[in-house]
DNA sequence: CTGGGCATGACTGCATGCAAACAGTGACCG
DNA sequence: CGGTCACTGTTTGCATGCAGTCATGCCCAG
C-alpha cells in the first residue's frame, strides 16, 4: 500500500481522505515532525486543510502502516525508529525478498519475465561506474525498480502485504539507499557488489535454484544495513534524508 | 492486530469503533457474509447498532487486515480467498514463524525462556493420545499458545506484524487447525507429527541451531496445509468453520 | 511551603445533516 | 426493436456540532 499509494501525488489524490494521508506521511518523512510529538487533529486540520473526518481515516491508515502509535487514552504519535527496529526491519526484508525469489526460482519463470529483470539489471550496470551523484539517484530508482520487479513476478499477494509492513520503517526498504558523498567510494564499491548479487539472483532463478536464490537475497538485503552503517559515520548527510526524524541511532551500532 | 484484538469480547470494548470492527469481523468470519457481498453502510448500522462513523473506521481497519477489498468507487466488498490465496498465506507463514525460530536460536535464549515453550510441549503430549473431540479442542488451544510463545520470544515487533497480515487469512493460521470427526484417525497421525516437530523445534532452538529451527518450522507450517487437504475429504465439516464462506476451493486442490 | 482537590481547558470519539457521485430504470428517438 | 439519454433513488464521502474524558494548572488548606 505503501508503494502504491506513493506514486499518486498530493495533486491527483481523488479523495481528501487520500491526500491528508499523502500530505501527511511526507510531512512526518520529512522531518516535520520527530518521533514522540503527538498529532492533535486540530492543528493538523488547519495544516492539511482538509476536514476533521478524513483526517482521522487518514491517521488510523498511517497507524496501520506503522508511522503512527496509537495512545492508550486515544489520539497518535509519530512512532520512533530505534537502530534496533530497523536493523530487524531489514533483515525481515531480506526475508521476505529472499521468498519471493525462491518462489519465482521454484516456480520456473518464463525467460520473456526474465528478461525484464535482465534489463533493469542492465541498465543499472551502466550506472555504477559513473561516479556523479545523479548516477547514484538513478542507480536508486533502478534497484527499486528490480526489487519491485522480482516481488511481482512471485505472484503473491500476502508476500507483497507483508513486505509493505517493512518498506513503511526508514531506511529498511530497498528503494532506501543512502547516498553519502563523502562516502562516494565505499558506497560505489558496495553498489558493484549489490550488482553482482542481482546477476547473481537471476541466474539462480533461470536455473530454478530456490534456495540459492533466497540466500542471495537475503544477503542482498544486509548489504543495506552495511552501506547503512558507512553512511552513518558522516552525520552530516543524515539530516537531509526523509525519515530521520524518526529514528535514534546508538552510536555507529546499527 | 488481529491477535491482540480478538482475544477481547464484544462486550469488554470500550469504543464503538472497537465493538463495530470485532462485531463485523466475528460477522464475516461466521458466514454471515460470502466473499464478492458488499458492505453497504446503512444496514450495517442499523445491524450493529452504531454508527456511520465508528462504523466506517472499522470498514477500513477490516479492509487493513485483508478481509475487506476497498472498491474503486468507493465502499468495501467481502474478500475471498482462493485455495491459492490460502496455500501461499500459508508457506508464507511458515517462512516468518521459520524466521522467528531462526532469531531465537540464533540469538540464544535463556533456559528459563525455553520452558515456557516446553510446558506447553508437554501438555499438548498429554492431550494427543486422547481421541476424543474436547481433546482437539484443546490442542488448537495449546497449539496457538506455542506458536505465539515462538514468535513473542522472537521479540520482533515487524515479524509479529507481518505475521497479523496472514493470520487473518481463514485456515492459514497456526490456530486454525480444522477438526473433523470423520478423519479423527488422520488427523490424530498429524498432531502426533506436530508434536515432534515441536519438539524437534525446542532442540533445534536449545543447540542454537538457526537454520534447522528454521526449516522444521517451515515443515511444520506445511503440515496444516495437509491437515486441511484431509479434512476437505469431507464437505460437511467445513460449514461449520470459520471462514469457510470466504473460500473457493478448487476441487481437493488446495 | 507543599500536597490535594477542584475547575477549566482542550482534545477525542460519536452522531447526523448535506452534497456529490454512481447505478438502475424508464422513456424517447433513431 | 434497440440504443441512448435523462431522471431518480441510493450510497458514499465530508463537514460540523456535541458530549465525555483526560490533563493541566491554580487555589486553598494543612
Amino acid at each position: 500500500m505503501a508503494a502504491s499509494a506513493s506514486t499518486l501525488t498530493t495533486d491527483t489524490a481523488t479523495s481528501q481522505t487520500m491526500r491528508a494521508q499523502l500530505r501527511l506521511r511526507e510531512l512526518i518523512l520529512s522531518g516535520e515532525f520527530s518521533h514522540g510529538d503527538r498529532m492533535s487533529e486540530l492543528p493538523l486540520v488547519e495544516r492539511l486543510g482538509v476536514s476533521r473526518t478524513p483526517l482521522r481515516l487518514a491517521l488510523v491508515k498511517l497507524e496501520h502502516e506503522g508511522l503512527l502509535l496509537e495512545l492508550p487514552g486515544g489520539g497518535y504519535v509519530v512512532r520512533e525508529f530505534t537502530s534496533a527496529d530497523i536493523a530487524q526491519a531489514n533483515e525481515l526484508r531480506g526475508v521476505l525478498e529472499g521468498t519471493a525469489a525462491r518462489f519465482v526460482a521454484e516456480r520456473g519463470t518464463p525467460r520473456r519475465a526474465l528478461r525484464a529483470l535482465q534489463r533493469v539489471s542492465d541498465e543499472i550496470a551502466e550506472v555504477i561506474y559513473l561516479a556523479d551523484y545523479a548516477s547514484f539517484e538513478r542507480y536508486v530508482g533502478l534497484n527499486g525498480r528490480f526489487h519491485a520487479e522480482l516481488v511481482r513476478l512471485a505472484e503473491s499477494p500476502f508476500l507483497e502485504r507483508a513486505l509493505d509492513t517493512v518498506t513503511c520503517v526508514p531506511f529498511a526498504s530497498a528503494s532506501s539507499f543512502v547516498l553519502s558523498e563523502a562516502e562516494l567510494p565505499a558506497s560505489r564499491e558496495i553498489l558493484v557488489i549489490a550488482h553482482n548479487q542481482h546477476l547473481a539472483l537471476i541466474d539462480a532463478i533461470a536455473g530454478r535454484e530456490g534456495a540459492r536464490a533466497e540466500n542471495i537475497a537475503r544477503e542482498h538485503a544486509r548489504l543495506a544495513l552495511q552501506n547503512l552503517q558507512i553512511v552513518l559515520r558522516h552525520r552530516g548527510v543524515m539530516q537531509r534524508v526523509p525519515g530521520h526524524s524518526l529514528t535514534t541511532f546508538d552510536q555507529d551500532d546499527c
